[in-house]
DNA sequence: CACATTTATTGATCTAGATCAATGCGTATT
DNA sequence: AATACGCATTGATCTAGATCAATAAATGTG
């Protein structure tokens, strides 16, 4: 069990961490920031919530997590959690996806929503109406043409 | 495994299924459908890909799920995954947290996502200031004052 | 093939929410 | 008590993307 303060800081983007934060009391958040130095909350966590950066197995970390309250946490490793549970992973992975797709819903345009599909997605592009990827991006198919045409100039 | 044609709709809306798909070949998407008659699709899942509502444990559907193209599937039912994983629960309840999330970043208004936070954590409001509730939701503080406002006449 | 339907594009206009700036209000800090 | 800092509110203006409408290209269907 650890006590931590308001204000401190657990994780921050770029860190090599791969624990999960169980709060048994006070409050924790989790949060990018983008260019423009604004944050963005990506989850709170009170008690009995698990808080945790789904970031990519062995990748550094996405987001900063901190205290709102002082709080009393306990820290577990996800290799531990992961131990005897393949499923897991593919879990992890989509766990993954959906955070990436709130961050990119909260905090980016709709041209770089676009340009993460691609890359992300290349193949689905060849396979469905551009007006299903509008869709996906939450955006309207007129606004997708948009995108692509000031892309190609 | 189930073949299915091309348009063919696999779950609806307000259907009490518990299956989850996993896409051997084709493509699948899931999505819902808005007040206004709007598709906003929640997911592709082409080869290799599981596709499912996550929604909440013995509630109806929320989301529809069709094939773009003709497809190869299996389906699995929900109970049989979770079969001696309890943490399995608790994952599931998480991923449909993020699915709500997600759907309401997609095709809600400011107004609507904050009801719904009220909602849903009207524990989370007392403890952060508005600032922090407005970052969680996507927007700035100025435009959560004036829905705030807006709300109480 | 001819016809109908869906899809993409483009233009004109509108609007929810962003941005910028100023003010007032609590609540820490000295 | 005085000062300062973070927070909420309000007003004025701006803008990304929505909406509405028309046209054109692509695709399917008898």
């Amino acid at each position: 069990m650890r006590k931590v303060k308001k204000g401190e800081i657990l994780q921050r983007k770029g860190d090599m961490n791969s624990k999960v934060y169980i709060v048994d009391q006070g409050l924790l958040r989790s949060y990018i920031i983008d260019e423009k130095g604004k944050e963005h909350i990506y989850m709170f966590g009170s008690e009995n919530w698990i808080v945790a950066d789904n970031c990519e197995q062995g990748a550094p970390c996405q987001l900063y997590i901190d205290a709102i309250e002082d709080s009393n946490i306990r820290e577990i490793l996800k290799e531990d959690l992961m131990m005897g549970n393949p499923d897991l992973h593919a879990i992890s992975r989509r766990l993954n996806a959906m955070q990436v797709r709130i961050l990119l819903l909260m905090s980016s345009s709709a041209r770089e929503r676009y340009e993460h599909f691609l890359q992300t997605y290349p193949d689905i592009i060849q396979r469905v109406p551009q007006r299903m990827i509008a869709s996906y991006l939450g955006i309207t198919p007129e606004a997708l043409s948009r995108v692509r045409k000031g892309m190609f100039r």
